[in-house]
DNA sequence: AGACTATATGCACATTTTCGCATATAGTGT
DNA sequence: ACACTATATGCGAAAATGTGCATATAGTCT
C-alpha cells in the first residue's frame, strides 16, 4: 500500500510527469533535464531522484554524469502499467511540444556552462 | 495536464485508495464509506469529493443518502486505466480486507446513529 | 411549519511538499 | 595534490494538503 501511494505520489506532480515524458523520448543526463524542461539543477536532480525512488526511472554513472533512463525491465508492479498510460497522454499538450523542442536542443555539459 | 495531475493527485492518498477499492466492491453511501474505513463524516466526504472532481467516482441522490460509485463508463480518458490497475492492485493487503469486512456489516444508517 | 437525518463545507491547525540557495560529494584531468 | 565539472543534499521559506470541529445545507416525515 504504501509502495503504490508512493508510485501515484510521484505522478502527481506537473514536473515529474513533464521529465517521464522527456525520458520516454530518450534517455538524459541532469542537465539536458534542466535545459528541455528550463528548470534549475537542484530541481531536476529531487524530482529525478523521487521517480527513481518510485521505481519508473534508473540512474547509471557515465563519467561526470548521471544518466537516468525509463526503467523497462521494472515490470515488477503497476509501473510498467502506469507508464503506458503516460505514454499515451498529452500527445498534444503544448508543453510537452516545448520540451521535446528544447530536448532535441539541449547538449550533454552542466549547468555551470549554461549559466542561468 | 492539469486534469492528468489531479487524477494522479486523487490517487496518492491511502484513504482514498481504499474508498475505491470499497467501492470497486459495490456502491456506498457516505456513511457505509465512513463505517467500513472507520474514518470521521468529514474525512469520508472531502475524500469522496476529491475522487469525484479526478472523475473516478460519480454520485446521486437516494434520499437522505449520497451514493457514490465508480464511474463506470468514465472510459474517457486514463481514469479507466487507472481503476483497472486499481482493480489488480492490494488483493492481499490487510487494510483493505479489513475494509471489506467492515464494509460487510455496514448499514444504510447516519452518523448519528453509529455514535462515535 | 418544526424536528430530525445525512452530507457538505468554512475555519484553524498540523503536516507535508516543493523549491531556491548554498554547500557537499563524486569524478576527471593536470 | 589541485582545479574543475556534474550531481546530490541540508536548510529554510512558501505553498499545498489532510483532518477535526462546528456549522450550514438539503431532504424526510409528522
Amino acid at each position: 500500500m504504501r509502495e503504490l501511494v508512493k508510485v501515484f505520489r510521484a505522478l502527481s506532480d506537473e514536473t515529474r510527469i513533464r521529465i517521464l515524458k522527456v525520458l520516454l523520448e530518450r534517455e538524459c543526463c541532469v542537465c539536458e533535464i534542466m535545459q528541455a524542461l528550463d528548470i534549475s539543477q537542484s530541481r531536476a536532480s529531487r524530482n529525478l531522484g523521487i521517480l527513481e525512488g518510485a521505481g519508473f526511472v534508473k540512474s547509471r554513472r557515465e563519467g561526470l554524469w548521471m544518466v537516468y533512463a525509463i526503467d523497462e525491465q521494472a515490470m515488477n508492479s503497476y509501473v510498467a502499467a502506469l507508464i503506458e498510460v503516460l505514454r499515451g497522454s498529452l500527445v498534444n499538450e503544448e508543453i510537452i511540444l516545448w520540451d521535446r523542442e528544447r530536448l532535441s536542443r539541449a547538449v550533454r555539459v552542466g549547468p555551470r556552462a549554461i549559466r542561468k
